[in-house]
DNA sequence: TTGAAAGCGCTAACAG
DNA sequence: CTGTTAGCGCTTTCAA
């Protein structure tokens, strides 16, 4: 038999199914010898219980349904990882799905995961507007990484981007960069963000008593040698983790050697090529996303709306050193 | 009422359940009237069919699981991606897992997929042992992308990298080189395929007239200059995709000027760092397995064990140009 | 402790 | 075309 049920195991170990259901969820109101010739028969059968039928009969899923932005950038199976990590602590059952970044995808992605009535869902990434992420928390607790939205329903939990602006330069900064040039290195998408970063980097700078440079992403490639040159470049908007390296290469520079470089967020190509990053870390976003809502789900709590913000890590690879001729 | 049920949109609506389950089915025998007032009522009353409750009754989920080996590796978003659209042609929902590569993980992973009695499941690049995907099928149709086993239930989709590797010869070949150098470029793992790979690299050189050189991952630099040089190098198990190129960066060499390189596999950072590489298009390989998968699902056909193997493809990027000298 | 009975929300014949 | 009647496999009272 392919799929046998919990009656059929039932029949084999000489009990009723109702006694069988409670061995199977670890009762501990039943005698020790009958529990075992239930756990017996079913292991003899290769009974699993039916998740759908479970489900049905107990209002509850024990699934979380996790959206995935995008699966082709790395910055989300590190988010998994903490996502993953969490939920086996707490033994839940995690079913990912995934839009490819694309709304439309996104959306019929998450309703897919709605019409399982899962326990709770994490968004991680998500690209779709407020008001459905808002809808589909009515249907069940919602967590959301990386973007925040004004709402008293779902929990969200987000980096720091401007801070991990700050940190960068401040490591620059700390190894005796005086020199610190911000590139923007990356096309013209998410304009306001790196806005924002701009901004935090002139701050950073300010407080630390220098003088920023911004190089914006048009501009040829300025002097970079000579003695008012940068010793350091913090890149922004780097979305493959090479290009602003690629650039410094092209202008025949050697990195870590004349200039050093810290990518701001976690591209792709970053950790594969040694590129220093300073961004949130993604893992513990992740475990805190579900960890949140966990434990909102374990409270039946209906108000969610917690706020969680990650504080950023450089990540020190090898294309940050302290300023030729600081050493040696 | 957070989930209304067909019950509540029947009630509604003025008419029976039934009615309103075959209208929610797509059913063509219901009068145009009573199919509005029904969808209208769906609509207003923010109805969503329960997909257990109705896998439960209909004896199918209409969810087809799949494993992904390992987020981290990029070659798992691109099969994803020809997953997806094999199965947005066809309708199913997908529902993803993985075990992040590790055995015990990915083994809970499929039992969780199996637990919601899938319509069937897609295992790419799985890890568990062969018996237990063998076990996996007898729950529900199997295929299995990246990974070939003795079974005559499992339908199976692979790539030919040996011809991977014949092409990546043949395309520089073409090109004009004569002296195609074979680098090991990875560290130990992966012995046994890594053999077979030489063996093919060198029975291409001899069928192209040429004389094969491999240089083991061990061996110093070797002589990179001079008139016996070669002029292009074909890597093997370079896991990032940049190590190689690194590596002739080190040796005092430009690429492609004075040596082309083309990388076997799809490794992460190869796009992002232009290299060019020879492998089976992954997307292909999620397509083809997800269509198979589907065709027997819809045949009902208990018997799989097809054996699909797609043919490499050279995706030329910038590391790839005919010999110095050969030009203007 | 154990068993019987009543659904969870939906589909699938089957009669009207 | 439409409504009725059984379940799908499981959990959950409620008695025994």
């Amino acid at each position: 038999m392919s799929h046998p049920t919990l009656e059929d195991v039932a029949a084999r170990a000489g009990v009723s199914r109702a006694l069988v259901s409670l061995v199977m969820r670890g009762s501990p109101k039943v005698g020790k010898e009958r529990r075992e010739a239930v756990l017996k028969a079913a292991r003899e059968l290769g009974y699993r219980p039916n998740v759908m039928a479970r489900g049905l009969a107990a209002g509850r899923t024990g699934i979380v349904g996790v959206l995935l932005g995008d699966l082709h950038e790395p910055v989300y199976a590190a988010i998994h990882d903490g996502l993953a990590a969490a939920a086996a602590r707490r033994s839940v059952r995690v079913l990912l799905t995934t839009g490819g970044g694309r709304p439309a995808r996104e959306r019929a992605a998450v309703e897919q995961l709605l019409d399982l009535r899962p326990d709770g869902m994490v968004l991680a990434g998500p690209r779709i507007a407020a008001a459905e992420i808002e809808r589909a928390a009515a249907g069940c607790p919602v967590a959301v990484v990386g973007r925040s939205l004004r709402s008293d329903r779902v929990d969200q939990v987000t980096g720091d981007d401007a801070a991990a602006v700050e940190r960068a330069v401040a490591r620059l900064v700390a190894l005796g960069h005086r020199r610190v040039a911000c590139l923007d290195a990356g096309p013209g998408s998410g304009r306001p963000a790196r806005d924002a970063l701009e901004r935090a980097y002139r701050a950073a700078m300010e407080a630390a008593g220098l003088a920023p440079a911004v190089r914006p992403p048009g501009e040829p490639a300025g002097p970079w040698h000579g003695p008012g040159a940068p010793t350091a470049v913090l890149a922004l908007g780097d979305s493959t983790g090479t290009a602003a390296l690629a650039a410094l290469y092209r202008a025949g520079l050697s990195v870590p050697g004349d200039v050093s470089l810290i990518v701001h967020g976690d591209p792709p190509g970053a950790a594969a090529a040694g590129v220093t990053t300073a961004a949130p870390p993604p893992r513990e976003l992740g475990g805190l996303a579900m960890g949140a809502l966990l434990d909102r789900i374990d409270a039946g709590t209906t108000a969610g709306g917690r706020r969680i913000t990650v504080p950023p890590v450089v990540t020190e690879r090898a294309t940050t050193a302290p300023p030729r001729g600081t050493r040696g």
